[in-house]
DNA sequence: TGCATACATTTGTATATACAATTGTTGTAA
DNA sequence: TTACAACAATTGTATATACAAATGTATGCA
């Protein structure tokens, strides 16, 4: 990790920044790592993230507000990213009955088995990634990140 | 921080994984925050970056290779993120004569002056997401992204 | 009933990014 | 010298994302 060669570039850095370029630049890890180990499934981490949340819906369909509120993601992106996984037949869409305006969106069987073949790839990813990390220094790490 | 929110969706998601998710939130805000302190500059984050990193090089050109190693991005992006640049009378670039390879890139003085300003309005947005932190804190922090 | 307003989602457009292929230049070995 | 590989940057294309505007639906109220 080149923290410290990205800081000295330029003296005129305040130190403050060093945690800033820092959790960015371990993001980029992480997001490269994730999004390697998904490829072979064909969804972006985005994607996965939106299979994991239906499969905890338990059945219970999810319309695209509930999708996007527990997603880092802006609404109108939601709209496309479901759309991607309709293609894939990880899940699927209709309108909802009692309310025409919102929809409800299912995962699929298909989806659901494409979806723990992607958990394994990703266990796999997040155990290297954490290889260097006690338990002790994860909660530590939560608490801190809990600042912000 | 809605961690727990996004966790608790799906119980299948592993303890480990909370770290990661975290991490990825935390990420998201820092850059919220970012991006909205250099808008009235007109300049993204990425972009502020580079100008940096031409500032830091002391009057010493850089060429597009040293930029992209000390970046978070892609080669072919740093040709256009300079393009960006350029068009707003930042930095300029030139065919290096010694290797016509290569092209150098300065920051102009009307490039020096707009960074000052980003200076200042970054390390408002870093004091006011960086508030609940102690000194300890951040070097706590940063040892443990270290250990990515 | 009719109309304004709020809601849920979608679409349009500009910009950003990733990845692969391409261009132009240099170094080197037959 | 020429042919070929390596290098440095750029371009093309597909996909992703942000933001604003638009669509269709429901609700409240005169």
């Amino acid at each position: 990790m080149n923290v410290e060669k990205i800081i000295k570039t330029d003296k005129q850095i305040p130190i403050t920044s060093r945690t800033i370029i820092h959790i960015s630049l371990v993001e980029t890890k992480i997001n490269e790592m994730m999004t390697a180990a998904l490829k072979p499934q064909g969804v972006s981490l985005q994607q996965f993230n939106v299979l994991r949340i239906l499969r905890g819906q338990k059945g219970k369909p999810a319309n695209l507000s509930t999708l996007n509120e527990r997603m880092v993601t802006k609404m109108s992106n939601t709209t496309r990213l479901v759309d991607k996984l309709i293609l894939k037949g990880y899940v699927d869409r209709m309108v909802c009955p009692s309310n025409r305006r919102k929809v409800e969106i299912n995962i699929t069987p298909n989806g659901e088995s494409a979806l723990q073949k992607m958990d394994k790839a990703i266990k796999i990813a997040e155990e290297k990634l954490l290889e260097n990390f006690t338990g002790d220094d994860l909660a530590a790490l939560n608490n801190l990140l809990d600042k912000f």
